[in-house]
DNA sequence: ATAATTTCGTTGACCTGTCAACAAATATGT
DNA sequence: ACATATTTGTTGACAGGTCAACGAAATTAT
């Protein structure tokens, strides 16, 4: 069902859709169930541990911590999602020299073999995804996320 | 840790920030997780609670299937959080003459009243969301929201 | 120094979302 | 008309994310 058709037979003045939350929500849901199912025919990865992967593959060398902040995920699932990429053959663990905590975390060769091929298949889905947007309103829409993302972090209380 | 920092160390060409799917789902989870505390001070709705709430608010009446398309919920989601909402005394059902396996779905009185209540808060965070967002910064960001939406239901094999 | 606080990663418990099976009702096709 | 297929809502099972407690290590304060 459209938004079309659902927007023509509202009987409310208000409609959910003006919620831009709801927006956001809802077409990050089907994002994810895209690209889950993209990732079921490429990888035995789930998408959390691809995120893991291409975090690690980013930062190059980096700790479980730093990654939950940037990707905004639980520790204990990153904690387990690293134990499951460290069984597959994809991330190593070496020693942290700075603290005695943490362990340092890199990709294998098998890693990065697996993130390229991978990340093919992700970039041109990202394409694909925003073939009929401009470049420019593209780039406000990242900035209207950014703002968006920022003003989440704070209480409305 | 902001992606300032997170950027300015990057040891790899490749951001994942520029993955705009990435970007979506992080700001939906932060999102979520401020709604949620939100509701959590006003009433004793969960957020899935609370949106089913508002489509049948939006909606007047309407059934479950109708719901479940609207708002992209499972099916089964929705049945027990319509009981939940039933028992709660904010829904109560009617017969569909059309259809004698749904149930027409509408708001109890309490059921109006809640959501007056909390869609008070919800509009000013709303705003605040967006306060320093143009409006047409923000036309153009639901814009593109709408294509990469309609994109996302499309398989990338 | 050392005591108190914070951070790191692990683990167990829980909660929510997701999927599949099912019966009943409706819609479709011949 | 009748058989087949689809849709509706319920339910049980399962996977995934979330939260809290914990020991170990590091940081901060006194």
């Amino acid at each position: 069902m459209s938004d079309q058709e659902l927007e023509s037979n509202q009987s409310s003045l208000e409609d959910l859709s003006n919620f831009i939350t709801f927006r956001i929500s809802r077409a990050s849901a089907s994002l994810n169930k895209q690209a889950m199912k993209t990732l079921a025919h490429l990888t035995d990865l789930g998408l959390t541990q691809w995120r893991i992967l291409a975090v690690i593959h980013m930062e190059g060398q980096t700790v479980a911590a730093k990654v939950a902040r940037y990707a905004d995920l639980d520790k204990g699932q990153i904690s387990r999602a690293v134990n499951t990429l460290k069984d597959m053959g994809f991330v190593q663990e070496g020693d942290d020299p700075n603290d005695g905590r943490s362990a340092m975390l890199s990709l294998t060769e098998a890693g990065h073999a697996e993130y390229d091929h991978v990340v093919q298949t992700m970039r041109k889905r990202q394409k694909m995804l925003v073939q009929d947007v401009t470049a420019e309103d593209l780039e406000t829409f990242r900035a209207v996320l950014k703002k968006i993302e920022a003003r989440a972090q704070e209480s409305i209380l």
